[in-house]
DNA sequence: CTTCCCACGC
DNA sequence: GACGTACGTGGGAAGT
């Protein structure tokens, strides 16, 4: 199907500057309209997929609009010179995505779009149409769409002959009768003065058209209105001649000159870069669109054999693992890149090298790496040992801006502007599709690899020192990662049998509950249906419904819970969810990915994801096992120590986030409560609420619990309100006294959002970075968000930070002693271990020292800790 | 294969 | 006054 976009030039430029602050770049040229013309255009090429493609622009000028009626467009303001200075810009970005643009001295961009579309409709093609302005719906017919801007540049409408007469009750050739009526004050189109759009289509309903109207002015009611169209004819007439779209201006081109093949990247990088338009280039090079970056050539050695002299210190080492699921994964291949040269090495001829084994292992030899947990936890199950890594690219891209999506090598090489590396995906397929290509390929690819991370790690590393992060790099992270690497290798072992036993109790008693349910409801139905659910309670039961969501019904817990009593079926139903997620996703999920022979499950912590710089747990997700109701608790039972005669400690921090906050902003209310390590929310309560100790009762106190919890997490009046059930008014009422009894903690959360305005980012103690350009939006919710988030990433980052550092102090402390215990997971406040019993006393010394002195604050960190015969029991 | 809803942890 | 509201991962349903 041949599809022509035609874009309105003019229109979209001025709607994409009016709706964007005015933003400049680094050379002071305002760039605005230009970016949000080409987010736009960026859009309008993935959704529409044109075969051919025109942007009109007006010329300017005199046209025959003007001929004819010499105030037309007399009321308009002058463009303003912030915008037409953009101009010149926005052809640049059209030129650099090979987009045919024109323009034409007598005619508007509305004619040229007019016809143009008219002609390709005839040869068949299908037309949309895109512009801010409503006149080009009279273009509209069954095989031309109009697209219009609604609100900004993203929001759009898309307008058929049916959305026409389902918005106005008119076909698409009525529009500029209503025009020629109503009149269109940006236009200076006069129309029928006292005739606005309600008078207009109630008289087009009727007449059908300007020229029926006025010949049949005696049948009109309203004696106004009679006077007034007859008053005003010619006016009218001459309306709707301007508001007429020309579909036979003469064009120079041929439609057949419009074909889009689609561009070059290099082009459009170049460019986006001289714009800083930084944003797109990201997202921009993580497409996977159309041509892929001219590559030069690199000359590199698929080496069988390796030879003492491929190696040097320092190298970039590539080892590829195709399968993100790295444990157990094959490795594809090595490379590496030096000063001698960039190599391949096949997998199984590295293997067997003596000499590679030898550099790997060596920590006088370094080694740059992207992702240094992978290669060493996958080397490892390979029995080779990876030492001697001292930068990593991946955690070095996450520090420098955790919010960018990918970080991913191609992805920094063209943000970097190094270019010559394909996406991985373009290389090998994704889903169902992925697959290994010829040696050949795989050799030039990783090859490339090594060869930029070799120029990369200079530019990242120079970007973090500027940024004072290099040493949260170099002295916190990557140590971790090593630690982190060996946890997971090490793994967790889980009672297969025990989980079974439970599974086999929760599956019976879930098939119980399934009948009692259907019999409540009178049908059966599935009960994990939403949609069904929601059917049954709300249409059947005629239960009252308290929330809807985007597609129906909401039967949330929270919802449930508000109509417990008024039908029996809701308890059976939260039973039901309750239980069904303990079966579907610990007892079957822990099940499916316990090693069948030691009954391990090794997960994986992803360090290089979080905005706050907390980890995250994946295959299994090992950081939310329950704990907040028994039942789910038990199954923790199941997690037990590997070796004979061991014991699981647990040892987790206690209000890790309250202290860091105590300290950031040195509040002395807040810091009293922990110095003298009283309950921080029975504090909270008493300072809150201005009683004594003894006074505080339950209800303040769970008040008080959660706006710290609030304070920790950075939720909004609201979702206090949520949590409470109290009104938004009465929570915000909350968070002002709570503010008001511990002041610096006020100070503090207003400096350090007025700071982040100033710099952009805000930091933890250890210098971790997030940057929050939505503080400046315009949009309320957006800046509210960027605000709570401004407050909260330095105390939940740094809580972060401290746990880190006491999981590599901890992991140092171990190597020196010779106690068997092995640390085996985190939970962001909490760090597990199996430990020989005879150990058991001095581990439960050692980690509570280790992690209370992780990082001197103003005030004391405490930990709890535990042990057990498994994780349940360790509490 | 993607999106939505729901639920678990900190 | 509207806006739609902590960070993650995963399972099942339903629509493409």
């Amino acid at each position: 199907m041949k599809k022509l976009v035609l874009i309105d030039g003019n229109s979209i430029a001025y709607r994409a500057f009016f709706a964007l602050p005015l933003l400049s770049n680094d050379k002071g040229q305002f760039t605005n309209a230009v970016y949000g013309f080409t987010t736009m255009l960026l859009k309008v090429l993935e959704d529409e997929k044109p075969s051919h493609l025109l942007v009109a622009f007006d010329a300017g000028k005199s046209t025959f609009r003007h001929q004819t009626y010499a105030a037309y467009k007399g009321t308009r303001q002058k463009t303003p010179s912030e915008l037409s200075g953009q101009i010149p810009l926005i052809h640049q970005v059209l030129d650099a995505f090979s987009i045919k643009r024109y323009e034409a001295k007598e005619y508007e961009a509305d004619d040229i779009i007019g016809t143009q579309a008219k002609a390709a409709a005839k040869e068949g093609y299908q037309v949309v149409v895109i512009t801010g302005d409503k006149d080009l719906l009279q273009l509209v017919d069954d095989q031309i769409e109009v697209v219009l801007t609604r609100k900004g540049i993203t929001e759009v409408d898309r307008y058929n002959e049916a959305k026409i007469d389902e918005r106005y009750g008119l076909k698409p050739a009525q529009i500029i009768d209503l025009k020629g009526l109503m009149g269109d004050t940006s236009d200076n189109i006069p129309g029928v003065p006292g005739v606005g759009e309600k008078t207009a289509l109630k008289l087009l309903s009727e007449f059908h058209d300007v020229e029926t109207v006025l010949d049949s002015i005696d049948q009109v009611s309203g004696k106004k209105l009679k006077e007034r169209l007859e008053e005003h004819k010619e006016q009218a007439i001459l309306s709707k001649k301007l508001a007429t779209i020309v579909t036979d201006a003469p064009l120079e081109h041929s439609l057949s000159s419009l074909l889009y093949n689609g561009y070059e990247d290099a082009n459009v990088i170049e460019l986006f870069k001289e714009l800083s338009f930084n944003s797109l280039l990201n997202r921009f090079s993580s497409d996977d669109h159309v041509d892929a970056v001219e590559m030069k050539e690199l000359d590199y050695r698929i080496v069988t054999e390796p030879t003492a002299d491929y190696f040097a210190s320092p190298s970039a080492v590539v080892v590829e693992v195709l399968d993100e699921h790295y444990h157990h994964a094959d490795i594809v291949g090595i490379s590496i890149a030096n000063k001698n040269g960039v190599i391949f090495i096949p997998t199984e001829k590295a293997i067997q090298s003596e000499v590679f084994r030898t550099f790997m292992k060596s920590d006088e030899q370094e080694k740059w790496l992207f992702d240094a947990k992978q290669a060493v936890v996958a080397l490892a199950w390979q029995g080779i040992e990876l030492n001697g890594v001292s930068f990593d690219l991946q955690m070095a891209s996450y520090l420098l801006d955790p919010s960018l999506s990918s970080h991913e090598i191609s992805d920094i090489a063209s943000r970097k502007g190094s270019g010559g590396v394909q996406e991985d995906e373009q290389v090998y397929g994704k889903g169902a599709k992925k697959a290994l290509p010829e040696q050949g390929k795989v050799a030039e690819h990783l090859s490339r690899k090594a060869n930029v991370m070799f120029e990369l790690k200079q530019i990242l590393e120079k970007e973090l020192k500027e940024n004072e992060q290099l040493e949260l790099l170099t002295e916190l992270e990557m140590p971790l990662s090593i630690v982190l690497g060996k946890m997971e290798k090490e793994g967790i072992k889980v009672d297969r049998t025990q989980l079974k036993d439970m599974g086999e109790d929760l599956s019976e008693r879930l098939s119980a509950l399934e009948e009692k349910i259907h019999e409540e409801a009178g049908e059966s139905f599935n009960i994990n249906s939403p949609k069904q659910l929601g059917v049954i309670l709300f249409e059947k039961l005629g239960l009252p419904p308290v929330k809807k969501t985007k597609t129906g019904y909401s039967t949330s817990a929270d919802v449930l819970e508000k109509l417990s009593g008024s039908h029996t079926i809701i308890e059976s139903i939260l039973l039901y969810r309750q239980l069904g997620k303990l079966y579907s996703t610990y007892i079957e999920g822990l099940l499916k990915v316990a090693d069948k022979e030691t009954g391990k499950v090794h997960t994986r912590f992803n360090q290089a994801l979080t905005q706050t710089g907390r980890l995250s747990s994946t295959d299994p997700n090992l950081q939310n096992i329950p704990i907040r109701l028994e039942e789910g608790r038990k199954i923790r039972k199941a997690f037990v120590p590997s070796k004979e005669n061991s014991v699981i400690v647990s040892a987790d921090y206690s209000q890790i986030e309250l202290r860091v906050l105590a300290h950031i902003s040195g509040d002395e209310g807040m810091k009293e409560a922990f110095l003298k390590d009283m309950d921080i929310h029975t504090k909270t309560a008493m300072d809150v609420f201005h009683v004594t100790e003894a006074e505080v009762t339950d209800s303040m106190r769970r008040s008080a619990k959660a706006v710290n919890f609030g304070i920790v997490y950075g939720i909004s009046d609201y979702g206090l309100s949520q949590n409470l059930n109290i009104t938004r008014k009465e929570a915000k009422e909350f968070i002002d006294r709570y503010l008001a009894s511990y002041p610096k903690v006020k100070a503090y959360m207003e400096t350090v959002v007025e700071e982040a305005k100033e710099k952009g980012y805000v930091q933890t103690l250890l210098a971790r970075r997030r940057y929050l350009p939505e503080l400046t939006s315009r949009n309320f919710n957006m800046r509210s968000f960027a605000e709570r988030t401004a407050m909260n990433t330095p105390i939940q980052g740094t809580a972060a930070d401290i746990i880190k550092r006491a999981m590599v102090d901890m992991s140092a402390e171990l190597e020196k002693t010779t106690l068997t215990a092995t640390m085996l997971l985190q939970v962001h406040d909490e760090l597990i271990f199996e430990v020989d019993e005879k150990d058991k006393d001095e581990l439960m010394k050692l980690v509570t020292q280790v992690m209370e002195q992780a990082l001197p604050l103003d005030v004391p960190l405490k930990v709890d800790v535990s042990s057990g015969a498994s994780w349940y029991d360790a509490k």
